[in-house]
DNA sequence: CTTGACCTTCCAGTTACTGGAAAGATTACC
DNA sequence: GGTAATCTTTCCAGTAACTGGAAGGTCAAG
């Protein structure tokens, strides 16, 4: 399939996917016209990085787990390794992005939303989160 | 306080730290020796880009609140809107956290770790996530 | 057979830093 | 007081990961 077609189905634009390309995460067949023709499992590879790279992982890592996916004859542990670093930093993650809702959270619930000024709230964004320890 | 210090408190390089000066973020005191000079609220404020930065919102997005924070005059209703459409912003970033998540600990436990090969679970990763609507 | 939507390459610009050089200021030690 | 280490300053260049745009080739529809 064409460019514009992995795009739609991976979501990721035609700029970033050639991109890609010329950084050696992926590498299509060209058709007779030197079209760029991609398989199902080349989109599921962009789809991946998609994915990836919006949760906030380098391309670098990306390419790590590429190439673990693609190589066969390397050694599962390394895939296990890798997987578990990941998910550490998935939960800091989590974790994080749980905190800043609870303060937007408790900005919405105390803003008025009308046209009061001095909207006391956005103080506690820089101070509450984690009170310095001094 | 000096930047170093201020680096220290925020957890924000100093490169970084004058980089949000250049870019007009925060504008500090000068001593008279022609060092920068943070007071708390600056360094609640670098605390405050620390946290949102490192969640994925841009630059400009942080200056928003930013802003907002510093203009008293400005309605609240700004921003509750605002903080609103950042509130379902993070909500997403939480729900494909957890995807990944899964995915990864899909991986992790069905990977032996040991030397052998053929890991098959690095295939549910491209695939798995959401299936190919056609 | 032309119009418009694709696709190609290439080169330049953007965002958000990051590293390093050169030089001035401060602190720590003898 | 000297001096070496450790700040700090500005400035300029480089990086990561795109993103936009020009100039031109290809393809399907009317």
């Amino acid at each position: 399939m064409n460019i514009g077609n992995a795009s739609d189905k991976s979501g990721l634009p035609a700029k970033t996917i050639r991109y890609y390309e010329d950084i050696g995460l992926l590498k299509p067949d060209r058709a007779d016209n030197g079209y760029r023709d991609y398989s199902i499992s080349d989109v599921h590879k962009l789809r991946f990085l998609q994915r990836s790279r919006g949760l906030g992982f380098t391309v670098e890592e990306c390419r790590q787990l590429l190439a673990l996916y693609e190589d066969k004859s390397r050694a599962s542990a390394d895939v296990k390794s890798i997987a578990q670093s990941k998910l550490q930093e998935i939960e800091r993650k989590i974790v994080e992005l749980r905190e800043l809702q609870h303060t937007l959270k408790h900005l919405v619930a105390h803003c008025h939303g009308d046209q009061r000024p001095d909207c006391p709230i956005l103080e506690s964004i820089s101070g509450a989160a984690r009170p310095d320890p001094s």
